[in-house]
RNA sequence: GGCGCAUUGGUGUAGUUGGUUAACACGCUGCCCUCUCAAGGCAGAGAUCACGGGUUCGAGUCCCGUAUGCGCUACCA
């Protein structure tokens, strides 16, 4: 039987990189093993359930260049089944209607709710299989119904044994019974709950291997009772690590806001693959030493045996700009940018050319061979796709910024300069041709019958060109930047000559 | 409260029939290269493998206990 997988996200908000990192050891194993990938939107808390966040989950598992096959699922669209999969179960007496009225919980305080009720039902030595409605009569219980009395439908679980399974991660796993409450299938007002909806969407969909978050691992068992019940082949399991933040806790947007959604390494300037090779990383690690792998490369390598089963922590420092995310991550995503192949980064340069209005048609036509040699310089030194518009700007245009510690320590430092410079310009503008190794000799000789240093020059002229202190070399800048270019701007002079008097701001 | 899962340097991980000085990547430090910053090369710091017992000639690897963290325990998903 060929593999069928799914990753099933609950549209209640943007898509979390733990959700992301699921949909992608999904959608790796299902390469790996040539089966199907599947999406089905788990959207049956009505209230909770936006339209924007469906979007933002089909955008971001794009993003990471994770098509999915066959039609997209809404579990709502289902619900008609599951209500009818769980009134057939009472008809077959497997789970029964429960008269209690409903008890009003407080979602704040659900987690302590739920610890006392069973510290007190523990105390008063109440166990699971005290429901008085369990073995109420079938016909005594129509009867209730007819009359309109409003019921739930739990689920008849035996009162002696276990379930267990054969997790694919987290290995043999047993559950007692006793240890189970009667769950509930169907809310009072109808609406079928989430245990039952998986369930039945998985049934259907024919989903063999079911891969998500270790948060489920208990409740697979509850799940296993009911695909018995239904009468249904059990899926195989196998339950992922969760991520964690810094100090160990729970990952959440409430509080550590925007590091954990993945449409922000999209708009931080991530290139998907990078960041997909990254999150691949958390949990899982090749048989071969090798971590920087290409999609190919990590279907070959992927396999669940190598997911390991403690949590992985996500390294980020808060209120730090320089750490905002796991350093791991920032490298691979540098890496990406300096080795892939250029043709694969220049659709994504453009578009943040673009949408900074720094983007010329030219770079396409005529200017293209000028374009990709600017780009295979820069790119060696950028850590984001942001990079190409903020340090990168002085390339693809006259008007950037310059960095007010560059320009005090290459410029202001030597008055000299003031004089020097627009005299190199001179020197580089009677150069033909123009290039790397004639700009590089014009300097020198210039710098040598200055009776100064190369590297004052070459300083100087950078934070002229670039309006920076840093950057690729200078002769190669000269290069990029053209005769015509260089030599304006070693002359316009402008953040130091009008500054050296004035108050310094640029 | 109960049940479950986990625990290897700061982080991600390797180490899966128990057997040399616990390996790799990121980060960090220093040196080289050099016009700066990266990249690259070289060198280095950093782990009594959570703790305590036990089994064994020998344990990160097996067993028991403790602690800590996380998860589940709901007419949430």
């Amino acid at each position: 039987m060929s593999v069928r997988v799914r990753f099933a996200p609950s549209p209640t908000g943007y898509l979390h990189i733990g959700a992301a990192r699921s949909a992608l050891f999904n959608w790796l194993y299902a390469k790996k093993t040539g089966g199907k990938f599947l999406l089905r939107i788990e959207d049956t808390d009505l209230q909770r359930s936006t339209d924007e966040s469906t979007r933002s989950i089909i955008d971001g598992l794009e993003w990471l260049g994770l098509s999915y096959d066959e039609e997209l699922v809404f579990q709502s669209a289902n619900a008609d089944k599951h209500r009818a999969a769980a009134n057939k179960l009472v008809a077959e007496g497997k789970a029964y209607r429960d008269f209690t009225p409903k008890a009003e919980r407080n979602d704040a305080t659900v987690k302590q709710g739920i610890a006392d009720r069973a510290r007190a039902h523990a105390a008063e030595g109440v166990d699971h299989r005290s429901n008085p409605f369990r073995d109420l009569a079938g016909e005594e219980s129509d009867k209730r119904a007819a009359a309109g009395e409003p019921f739930a439908v739990r689920l008849k679980i035996a009162s002696d044994g276990k379930t267990h399974f054969d997790d694919m991660v987290y290995g043999p796993q047993e559950r007692e019974y006793s240890e189970i409450e009667d769950l509930v299938l169907l809310r009072s007002d109808g609406h079928p709950l989430y245990n039952l909806s998986v369930v039945i969407d998985d049934i259907e969909m024919g989903i063999t291997h079911v891969i998500r978050g270790q948060d489920h691992l208990t409740n697979t068992h509850k799940q296993i009772l009911l695909y018995q019940a239904l009468g249904a082949r059990l899926p195989h399991f196998a339950h992922l690590p969760l991520i964690l933040a810094p100090n160990k806790g729970k990952l959440s947007k409430r509080k550590h806001g925007e590091v954990v959604s993945l449409t922000t390494y999209r708009d931080r300037g991530f290139v998907p693959a990078a960041f997909r090779n990254f999150l691949a990383l958390l949990g899982w690690s090749p048989a071969e030493g090798k971590e920087v792998l290409s999609v190919d490369e990590l279907i070959a390598e992927f396999s669940l045996e190598h997911i390991h089963r403690s949590p992985a922590v996500f390294n980020f420092q808060e209120n730090d700009p320089r750490h905002w995310t796991d350093e791991k991550a920032l490298w691979m995503n540098a890496e990406y940018i300096r080795t892939m192949p250029v043709d694969d980064l220049l659709p994504m340069i453009k578009a943040e050319l673009r949408a900074n209005k720094l983007w010329r048609e030219e770079y396409d036509e005529d200017d293209h061979d000028w374009f990709v040699s600017a780009v295979q310089v820069i790119r060696q030194r950028f850590h984001t796709l942001k990079d190409f518009s903020a340090q990168g700007r002085a390339y693809f245009s006259d008007d950037f910024d310059f960095d007010e510690a560059a320009v005090n320590k290459n410029l202001r430092k030597e008055p000299k300069l003031k004089e020097l410079l627009p005299g190199l310009a001179d020197h580089l503008e009677k150069l033909d041709p123009f290039n790397h190794d004639t700009a590089e000799a014009a300097l020198r000789g210039f710098a040598e019958e200055s009776g100064v240093k190369a590297g004052l020059l070459i300083n100087g002229s950078r934070t002229m060109l670039t309006g920076q202190a840093v950057g690729p070399s200078m002769f190669e800048v000269f290069a990029i930047l053209g005769q015509k270019r260089s030599v304006e701007r070693l002359r316009s002079g402008v953040p130091w000559f009008d500054a050296m008097n004035a108050v310094g701001d640029v």
